[in-house]
DNA sequence: CTAAACTGATACTATATTAGTATCAATTAA
DNA sequence: TTAATTGATACTAATATAGTATCAGTTTAG
């Protein structure tokens, strides 16, 4: 079972990218070859990302992208439902012949808790977040050399 | 994103009927229609699940399958990992050219942080815990009739 | 003793999702 | 004016999920 897929593990990266220049536009081809993600794959994401108002864009000769939105108020579980749609435990995994009432189904509130839980973790979890444990880790890195 | 697939959902429900009637033995062709699982697809869940020795089965006429495995010991962790794979966030969502050290990767840590989340989430629900839930609800139904 | 009701095993098809590639038009800065 | 860039979109490939079909072997009821 695979919680994040490719694409929104190569998002965050190109967006744990443009937070560390924030200010400054990259390009896509820049941040593909750095991070080792597929260009026009990235492209898409990228592409996505800007109707999704986290990130700008220039075209053109010294173009490229921009952080938009806060790098704080950007959660994994924002990417996981913008790429991967919605969490959801089941459909509707126990249906009327089990329990018959849907709006009083125990079974199905202990599901919907758990996709509760799951989604408030991520939640936790912010590009800014995750930008600043890596530069401490980087940090630390440096030190050992 | 789906985290339970159809294989694990019905494999619950098909342990929850099998729970409710412990000690006898149900056929694949009742539970299946009793409980609107494709037959044949059905059969496979059980197969697979004799071979996790969580149920048994006799062969022949009046045969079928028995739980095997006490209900309260089966979680839905379990289930999971047998029909999606164990629980894994990202194969190495951040690769060298970030972080260069995976042992002391931050970023590593904090998802593999919410992976244990969710994992002890769904070990908190056992089949036994949803068979009680669930007779809980039909005798709340049952009133009300 | 045999036919019908079963499971065991396995191969097959269909559909959806994920992952990745290719192309061409439009823009812009040097 | 041309090379570097994004915008838009169509396409292919690989994998996972969902479901079907078939046939051999076992058991028990009649
Ligand atoms: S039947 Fe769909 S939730 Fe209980
Ligand atoms: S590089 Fe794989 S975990 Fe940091």
């Amino acid at each position: 079972m695979k919680v994040l897929t490719k694409n929104t593990d190569y998002a965050i990266r190109a967006l744990l990218a443009l937070s560390a220049k924030k200010g400054s536009y990259l390009s896509a081809k820049s941040i593909a070859t750095e991070h080792d993600i597929p260009y026009q794959f990235l492209r898409r994401l990228l592409q996505e990302m800007i109707r999704h108002d986290l990130i700008v864009s220039k075209e053109g000769v010294q173009g490229g992208f921009m952080m938009e939105k806060d790098p704080d108020e950007i959660t994994v579980t924002q990417l996981i439902e913008i790429f991967q749609g919605k969490v959801q435990v089941s459909e509707c995994m126990f249906r009327k012949q089990i329990c018959g009432n849907r709006a009083r189904c125990v079974l199905r509130h202990e599901i919907m808790r758990i996709e509760q839980v799951v989604q408030s973790e991520f939640e936790k979890v912010t590009i800014g977040k995750l930008l600043r444990d890596l530069e401490t880790a980087n940090q630390v890195n440096q030190k050992e050399k």
